[in-house]
DNA sequence: CACGGCGCCTGAAACATTTCAAACACTCGA
DNA sequence: TCGAGTGTTTGAAATGTTTCAGGCGCCGTG
């Protein structure tokens, strides 16, 4: 019970009265050793409470056993439904998972992915600050896969989200059916892809149901959060009412719920005066006071998804680049729907 | 350019032409070797494209530069704001953080554990399923630094967590000073101690002010979720209207966002039907269609403190285990204040 | 009895890094 | 000219594990 440092393998071999490699064999290849040597070796482990230690492991595997998923925005609940998908596969495969989180700091991220090929990790996935950065590259010519999660770089490297542009199209379909006129498209910055094809898919739709183009309007947001969703309220409150829309896609929840609090406080019933979906359909949506419509992305699947496909590129000798692309379901709540 | 493994200290050596002693003087002394030396093998590590082994250089130093956090719950966004102080401090630390997340199961709990003693990581921080489970005193057996987050058990493991006796006072003191003469407490399951304290506060301050007992109504759930916080609403709507509490404490924020919910559904005003206190005040609960009051943790202030203290044991020859108690601070909204 | 085969076990090498005593090359002062 | 001191570099050992070629003893068969 004398407890200097942990004991080795050499210690468990000691006790046992055996050698190393059987001990190592215990372990790894139970089959191979007899069953009187067998046990007395894990009598010997429990006693001295051995631990093996994963590093010589993965020193001489030359390996980790483990995965990383670097998160833009801890913040954001849908980030986390995706990391539990990521865990579940992972864990299929038993291997860790280290989660880190960029804040939307490529500084940060940089950080992150330095540290992850230090510890030789088996694969990263991420949703990057930028899906062009040099950085990312770089830890991809060394070897290492990458999958982006929620993100898209044909060519470059695999990735799993959903259909964007089909994401938009369904949730103004869902608002036009319900009667709606005067659409806003809430979200931003442009830089972001996935806000481009969103918008875009909504002004597929509304242009193909020949609607005129002047009245389905775009909102750009700094970003996509709460507060931001309150200051797309107020300036959507500060159009003359006849030509205010009357339904708001947001692209994403944290947007809709902080419209949806602006638009409350400002006196508006929800959804006759304003009819509001979101995207993600993060648990939060439902629980809102006015339970939210929202395009729903399947947030575990991408996760599950996105584990697979890095181990898959992790395996393989030979490797082509996949982008996976799920399809994304629009969930009607109260928020567009008059009883 | 050719890269069949990744290049080692060997490799950069031979490159600069000198010993790994010096190459690992270049990393970690590089005051010890002279400026021309230093450079060249810089030089060298640039162009090979050189990322250090963390494995052998944890096998060699014994630890690994490692903490690690094990999270309750993963869908309550308080535990990741907790993660988020945390983090910082790791950084402060330059220590690498791993995040896991148990979902309040004991098996996966104690799987994750299993991992973390075979990375050898530094120290762990864990809101645990149960703070006496036996597997958790195996870890800290091992000398591997434990504090409890959010949880107490005074004499076994450091901790961190806010004064929850007074957090529940403070709730109820501030629906009293509205007026409130019936209040329902919410949560559960009673087996939590925090749920018990909070209870115990509240009870506290009820009793000196000299009411009726009998008007504290303490309404148990089996979990505190918004599900479960919806029909505790549902509960509370069953009471006939003259005995109905006008105000209710939910012990945490996603109690309360169901409730609200389902109030709000159920056509009553808030907070004039019913005035709701929250706890722990997180991002969502501002967030609220009605701005949810709530007793505020520091959450961030919590991980920090939890990291440094883990930081603190694990460096200190001899500990003794210390208990900080954060004070709760009482941020009103528009879920108790008639305008 | 010899021999091949089998089951079980051993010993040594290898993984990439850090550390540390010792060596080396210089310079300066006596 | 020798010795001490200084600044720089080296070489070997050590960390804990896995792997693998080989060894030992035993059984059954020819």
């Amino acid at each position: 019970m004398a407890i200097g440092r942990s004991p080795s393998v050499k210690d468990v071999a000691a006790a046992a009265g055996v050698s190393l490699g059987t001990v190592s064999n215990v372990m790894n290849r139970p089959e191979v050793v007899s069953p009187a040597t067998r046990d007395r070796v894990e009598r010997a482990m429990a006693e001295l409470g051995f631990v093996r230690n994963e590093s010589a492991r993965q020193l001489r595997a030359g390996t980790s056993r483990t995965l990383a998923y670097v998160m833009l925005d801890g913040s954001n609940p849908f980030f986390h439904d995706v990391a539990q998908g990521i865990e579940l596969a992972a864990e299929d495969a038993d291997l860790a998972l280290f989660i880190c989180n960029s804040n939307a700091r490529a500084d940060r991220e940089a950080l992150h992915l330095d540290r992850l090929m230090q510890q030789r990790v088996q694969g990263v996935l991420i949703t990057p600050v930028d899906p062009e950065s040099a950085h990312l590259a770089d830890v991809a010519r060394r070897g290492i896969p990458i999958v982006l999660v929620d993100r898209v770089a044909p060519g470059e490297f695999c990735s799993v989200a959903v259909d964007d542009v089909l994401g938009g199209r369904i949730a103004v379909e869902h608002l036009v059916e319900q009667g709606h006129e005067r659409v806003a498209v809430i979200g931003g910055p442009e830089s972001l892809g996935q806000m481009r094809e969103r918008l875009e898919g909504a002004r597929q739709f509304w242009a193909e149901q020949g609607l005129p183009p002047e009245d389905l309007t775009f909102m750009p947001t700094a970003a996509m959060t709460v507060a931001e969703g309150r200051s797309a309220g107020e300036r959507l409150a500060g159009i003359p009412a006849r030509r205010r829309p009357t339904a708001a896609f947001c692209a994403n929840d944290l947007l809709a719920l902080g419209l949806l609090q602006q638009a409350i406080g400002a006196g508006l019933r929800i959804p006759d005066d304003l009819a509001i979906v979101g995207f993600d359909d993060i648990e939060f949506a439902a629980a809102a006071a006015v339970p939210l419509t929202s395009v729903r992305q399947p947030r575990q699947e991408l996760g599950k998804a996105a584990a697979q496909l890095v181990l898959e590129e992790a395996a393989a000798a030979t490797h082509r680049h996949r982008q996976l692309t799920f399809t994304p379901e629009l969930v009607a709540r109260a928020s567009t729907r008059s009883h």
